[in-house]
DNA sequence: AGATGGAGTCGTCAATGGAC
DNA sequence: GTCCATTGACGACTCCATCT
């Protein structure tokens, strides 16, 4: 459980960190990172450097919304979890008071 | 006040399985 | 065989409590 309820919108979400914008990318194409130099072609079509970088960013965040629902359900399958526990504790409980009872009366009854 | 550790969140990578 | 979605693992980061 977070120590306070604040869990979006603060941190780091939603803007470069220092790791963001250092780490090497090693699912990049070669000549893809810097953007320079590599990659130019004659004017009209796009650029096949331009397109990687294109088709990477799409996957950055497409896998980033899917981590976010993956948590998500993650969480939720964990809530779930939790009160099942609760609601088989009770039951068990009670089960064991209605033992003990029945017990009881036997007891009385043979007695 | 600053250092430190624990817990939580996030983004990214890589592996995997299923659909086509 | 390729594409895509899902998810575990990892590192970076923040917040808070506790210690010195």
């Amino acid at each position: 459980m977070a120590v306070t309820g604040d869990e979006t919108e603060t941190g780091h979400a939603g803007e470069l960190t220092a790791y963001q914008l250092h780490k090497p990318s090693s699912s990049l194409p070669p000549g893809a990172g810097t953007g320079t130099g590599t990659g130019t072609n004659a004017r009209g079509s796009k650029k096949p450097v331009e397109d990687a970088v294109q088709k990477r960013e799409l996957r950055l965040m497409k896998n980033r919304e899917a981590a976010r629902e993956c948590r998500r359900k993650k969480k939720e399958y964990v809530r779930c979890l939790e009160n099942r526990v609760a609601v088989l504790e009770n039951q068990n409980k009670t089960l064991i008071e209605e033992l003990r009872a029945l017990k009881d009366i036997y007891r009385h009854k043979v007695e």
